[in-house]
DNA sequence: CAATCATGGATAGCAAAGCTATCCAATGCT
DNA sequence: AGCATTGGATAGCTTTGCTATCCATGATTG
């Protein structure tokens, strides 16, 4: 198909979809001559998913584009680009927030003391091992260490609630992914997912927590 | 104190603070005389609680806007004003992404009666209640619509599991809340909580997938 | 009590992100 | 032959969140 065609069939202005091609987002299509290319459903298939991205999980360009770039790095092995893929996944601020006079990094070293003892607790070796520079890492200390610079709670066993959440989380999250045979829509499965369900998740703690604050409360309150 | 101090001790320029100031995001100082005015601690706690909801809760300024407004609203009750600020919190794009001559509402409409399945399933009658117009909902519809527009697994039976993690969420949520005996504690609490939580439940959420990965295909991938 | 300097209000400007609109020559279609 | 379409390049637009400059007033200090 021509541009314009993929451009009715999936809903972005052409203008939008030359812009994607110039950033990188999208292979080019096949030259067909000097002056035209031929797009096919592969294309068409990416470009909804750097939509869906883009759209619904708030993604970067430029960190799509290394997301996508990695998962189709042919010098990779499976499980590198599954790493890098996800690594490149946007993961909040980086610096730690305007710390005055007042806090600063000595909070930030008690963050990481916290996290690191949680990690402990619930007994993810693997996570703690894998590096200080990781991105989640790296925004979970920066959470806690807002949070506790705010002088909210983030004790180890306040928290100890959401890691077993989270694991949770990543049971499901496995399970979905473990429908996949083929590596390559793993990899695309596995990038869509993780960033996908996080508006889904993020939304039924919403709910759950108007149903639960209901429950205890009674009739009231939209939180 | 004066804006000057207030810029020290929070680690934001006095120009930002001015613009807050002129956003509504900051209460004005007390006038102490024609062209100076005063800034108490108060002031200073609420100040971080911006910068907290901006940058790592990544709060549009309007939106924030609308929450604090809310919360000290005096015509309110304390419920209202807790669902008022919650209300008014981010929730994703409102329309459903592009979605071309392909899918479009016909997927959104399948997508809400999924979402109405599931509710129903986890028993969440007064989350049923409260209006499709919610901004959890809407965030909610919106997200299952994008997965299954992409070819996503979303069914009933695949996001039970995130409700029921939601669901914990949840209650871990409102023990921390039920801390707070004040009022106006407690709905600075909530919202501040519901916000700075969700990145230390997606960072959670991916260290959970690294260690349930590495659990479950050995080691490899940073996923 | 005069000189200077900080304060806070108003205004305009800036940088990044994500598109969008215009132009253009080469080519396809009829 | 002649008009429309294509894709590439370039420049511009809009929003968001902040920053820099002015300026009159009033505080401060020798």
């Amino acid at each position: 198909m021509r541009l314009a065609e993929l451009s009715t069939r999936s809903g972005v202005s052409t203008a939008t979809i030359k812009y994607y091609l110039r950033e990188g987002l999208l292979p080019p299509g096949r030259r067909v001559t000097a002056t035209q290319a031929e797009y096919d459903e592969k294309h068409l298939q990416r470009l909804r998913l750097v939509r869906a991205l883009i759209q619904v999980g708030r993604v970067p360009i430029a960190a799509a584009r290394q997301v996508l770039t990695a998962l189709e790095d042919e010098s990779l092995d499976h499980n590198s680009r599954l790493g890098t893929a996800v690594w490149a996944l946007p993961h909040g601020p980086e610096s730690p927030a305007g710390a005055g006079a007042d806090g600063d990094d000595a909070d930030t070293a008690a963050a990481r003391r916290t996290v690191d003892a949680l990690l402990e607790r619930v007994d993810w070796e693997y996570a703690q091992g894998y590096g200080a520079d990781a991105p989640a890492y790296r925004m979970l200390v920066t959470a806690v260490g807002t949070l506790s610079r705010l002088g909210y709670p983030c004790s180890v066993e306040d928290l100890a609630p959401y890691a077993r959440a989270g694991r949770q989380l990543a049971v499901a999250d496995l399970d979905l992914l473990e429908r996949y045979d083929s590596p390559d829509e793993q990899l695309e499965a596995a990038v869509a997912l993780t960033v996908l369900y996080e508006p889904v998740l993020l939304a039924l703690r919403r709910i759950a927590q108007a149903e639960e604050s209901n429950r205890r409360f009674g009739r009231g309150a939209g939180e």
